[in-house]
DNA sequence: TTGATAGGCAAGCTGCTACTTGCATATGGT
DNA sequence: ACCATATGCAAGTAGCAGCTTGCCTATCAA
């Protein structure tokens, strides 16, 4: 299977993984190289390309985007559904526990 | 100040620290040694009372517990209301961005 | 074809984090 | 006072996560 629970939240743990998600809300479908451009000139973030690479790699196993490959562009969309779950784990109040690790 | 906002992320990262709050969330206002029995009897988690102690820190530094004393226990009770800031950070769309490391 | 652009793969390093161990403090019961 | 219970503090350890470095592949334009 493709990404279980924990990966959400380990994904969401990182500062810079949570900029990017911030760049894609404001402008969807970027490619690396232009979140690469927008981290480092708006968020003063100075990690290389790879590293920025598998932070996307990390959020896409999280399921928080999807890509979509074009030629040699390959663009990053935003999916912020399963991120629902997270309140709806501990906001409704004493329900039956399930497995949930 | 007292917690900043990558505290709340760093809190939830961790999977023993989701199942505390599950417990809580079925049972309110637990000392530590019932949160660890319910951790050990339950969920096979075979951390040590000082390991449960230091992750209810971590909770009660991203603001997601409250403790409350009283005499020689310690009770701790959940507070779900940072949880909504995660969701009203990237479900509206298009909003011009904050500073939010 | 050549060169430039966009991205991928893999190994190695480093700092942080979860965990343990050992001792200390404080409250309540007898 | 004495002891058991409930929790706190601090140092040390091991594993992992984020980052870098170096090289490789694929697509497009001239």
């Amino acid at each position: 299977m493709v990404g279980d629970v924990g990966d959400l939240y380990q994904a969401l743990a990182d500062p810079t993984r949570r900029l990017i998600l911030d760049e894609l809300t404001e402008r969807d479908g970027q490619t690396l190289f232009e979140i690469c451009g927008r981290l480092a000139t708006k968020h003063q973030v100075g990690s290389s390309r790879q590293a920025i690479s598998q932070h996307l790699d990390v959020l896409e196993a999280a399921g928080l985007i999807v890509t979509r490959r074009q030629g040699r562009y390959k663009f990053h969309h935003l999916d912020t559904r399963p991120l629902r779950s997270i309140t709806e784990r501990w906001l409704r109040s004493a329900e039956p526990t399930q497995e949930n690790p």
